[in-house]
RNA sequence: CGGAGCGUAGCGCAGCCCGGUUAGCGCACUAGUCUGGGGGACUAGGGGUCGCGAGUUCAAAUCUCGCCGCUCCGACCA
């Protein structure tokens, strides 16, 4: 490709709009442009990028025994009915209705589309199992798209399904997707790791997210020092140091807490308590089966409430903070003032039904402080088993850098940001079962197909990589998705040897069947570096002053070294290097 | 959805408060001359519905109202 007839508009300035490092250097470097909020052109570097990643999708896929698909990006409502995400699934799915009236929407994962085929088309264990895969783009009204590909409206991703005829089948299929995974993400250059992750409204039984450690990154990550202890936050626990109380009074004691309206005031109240001996007490809304219910969070004064934690320890689809209205027409006192006790027969009185879940950290915990229910007035000696009786146990508390892993005995967490760029879901039979897709098993019996889910964003992988290989010149491309091998950069194109040794260089380099990039332009050499290292092509020929001497200059982007080469050997040189680690 | 900011040439910005010639600067672009190894110099040019719509005014990029779009923080994020 000659670069003066190649459209690579790079841009000498940082885009205003541009915040994060790989946003900027990807309209920087002619890579992308923006369309709208979260929609963006792909430029033909861009293309070549991205279908370089493909193939790795595709090899690595294919060599698990996939079958690559292509499905519709426009579905039918009746479909997502039938698994009952039509109505689980709010303002993030595009919706839309074609002249007739019917309703329909733009693809945001495809479950529903493959597990119809299986269900219409698979009829046998004998059959199965399957993995199958596409690429195709995803449609999601984001409510904040952002950091240029990082959180797209339209996006493009592979999603891989597996079918098998029971778990044992799973783990498996589970597993050759996890492999598979870790050499897709390594062969393009990232540095990642699995973490245990919530499932969300995808459903299923386990997850495992595989994220890049990047500052711009929207995930928070807590990692142990020690062991190979990973999770997201939202799913992360981590070891306590156990506190013995002291025993207290037989029953509650109110005393009036004027002026008190967080944990913080207590603490500093005469005869209040410690922020780790009060109970924190949060009134949430859940959405449980399309069902807005009230539900009493507890934890302890100093702990942070996981809202995706108590989501998913509720079982419900969303949950949101209740407003002060809601809160005292349930419980007849404002937010300060709220405490377990007696809060179930307060709510059945204003005719509500409410949940109460505790903390794990709370398990045990006795004499402990909370509110009265009851403007201003606290209670003090609250044991929670026997004075509260929470319906459920679960974990619902935030973890701090710092604090101990919850595996090994010696290991500390540390907690940094990443990017999500992968997530693989066991799905169990949550949409075989909603769906009627089943098979007969060995035994002649009709059970319903037991399946996996599994994603990789392509622009999060351009986005990590660029995120992970980068410096202040620009991108450094891992030569296994680079969008050219090399760049033949001619000083001077004027000069009318300098161009014909270009020239047969470049046809040299291309029969050797590599991509080569022919910088013809009539511009200085300067500009022609810049722009070189900005697109971040692993290597670069300079031919120049020496090539009267059959010398040309060899540099590697990523080293910035350079060393002179003669014109004679460059090309095997080449060859082999472009074929040598990243 | 809550909060903040921005919208003037392809990109980056000034002008706006305090209304008043022909709306300016840098980069990029075109032509020419010189130059030619880390974003070169000079000369001459082209390019603008000042986001859109109303209003105030003799007069609006500038003031007022409405709308749209984009960015950031938070909420949210199959």
């Amino acid at each position: 490709m000659r670069w003066s007839k190649f459209f690579i508009p790079t841009l000498r300035e940082d885009p205003a709009d541009a915040e994060v490092i790989s946003h900027r250097l990807l309209l920087r470097a002619g890579i992308i442009r923006q369309l709208s909020a979260g929609i963006y052109s792909y430029l033909p570097l861009a293309q070549r990028i991205a279908l370089k990643v493909m193939n790795i999708l595709r090899e690595e896929m294919n060599g698990i025994g996939g079958q690559e698909f292509f499905l519709p990006a426009l579905h039918p409502a009746e479909i997502w009915k039938e698994s009952g995400r039509w109505s689980a699934i709010d303002d993030i799915m595009f919706r839309l209705k074609d002249r007739k009236g019917a309703e329909m929407c733009l693809g945001m994962t495809h479950e529903e589309i493959f597990t119809s085929i299986a269900r219409n088309e698979v009829r046998s264990y004998k059959q199965l199992p399957l993995v199958w895969y596409q690429i195709q783009t995803k449609f999601r009204d984001e409510p904040r798209p952002k950091s240029g590909l990082m959180r797209l409206r339209t996006f493009t991703m592979k999603d891989a399904y597996s079918f098998d005829v029971d778990e044992a089948g799973l783990d498996r299929s589970f597993e050759d997707q996890r492999e598979a995974y870790q050499r897709i993400f390594t062969r393009c250059g990232i540095e990642f790791a699995i973490v245990e992750a919530s499932s969300g409204a995808m459903g299923g039984t386990a997850s495992n997210e595989f994220v890049a450690r990047t500052p711009a990154g929207e995930d928070l990550i807590a990692t142990c020092s020690n062991c190979d202890y990973a999770a997201n936050v939202e799913k992360a626990t981590s070891r306590l140091p156990v506190i013995e109380d002291e025993a207290g009074p037989a029953a509650p004691e109110e005393f009036p807490t004027p002026g008190v309206r967080t944990i913080e005031d207590l603490t500093t109240f005469p005869g209040g308590a410690e922020a780790s001996r009060q109970i924190k007490s949060l009134v949430y809304m859940a959405t449980i089966e399309d069902e807005a219910r009230p539900v009493l969070a507890l934890l302890r004064g100093d702990h942070q409430l996981h809202e995706t934690k108590l989501a998913d320890g509720l079982g419900a689809t969303a949950v949101r903070p209740a407003q002060a209205e809601e809160i005292r027409e349930l419980l007849g006192a404002s937010a300060g003032s709220l405490g377990g006790v007696g809060a179930k027969e307060r709510a059945t009185a204003a005719k509500s039904k409410l949940f109460i879940v505790a903390d794990l950290g709370l398990k045990g915990r006795r004499n402990m402080t909370t509110g009265a229910n009851k403007d201003e007035h606290h209670l003090r000696g609250v044991d929670i088993e026997r004075d509260i009786k929470p319906d459920r146990w679960t974990d619902l508390r935030t973890v701090s850098a710092g604090e101990h892993c919850p595996r090994c005995e010696t290991g500390v967490l540390d907690v940094y940001k990443a990017m999500e760029i992968g997530h693989i879901f066991k799905l169990g039979t949550k949409y075989s079962k909603s769906m009627g897709a089943h098979v007969l098993n060995q035994d002649g019996k009709e059970v319903p197909i037991v399946m996996g889910s599994y994603g990789i964003g392509v622009d999060r992988i351009m986005t990590a990589v660029i995120e992970q290989n980068h410096d202040a010149d620009g991108i450094i491309w891992p030569k296994s998705i680079a969008p050219f091998d090399c760049v033949v950069t001619v000083t001077n194109i004027k000069q009318e040897e300098l161009r014909a040794a270009g020239e047969k260089l470049y046809e040299d380099l291309g029969r050797a069947g590599l991509e080569v990039l022919l910088d013809d332009r009539d511009e200085r050499a300067g500009v022609k570096f810049k722009d070189a290292d900005l697109i971040g092509i692993p290597y670069r020929i300079t031919i120049g002053k020496k090539a009267a001497d059959g010398v040309v200059e060899l540099f590697e982007r990523r080293s910035k070294t350079s060393e002179d080469v003669p014109l004679a050997d460059i090309v095997a040189r080449v060859q082999s290097l472009a074929l040598s680690g990243l």
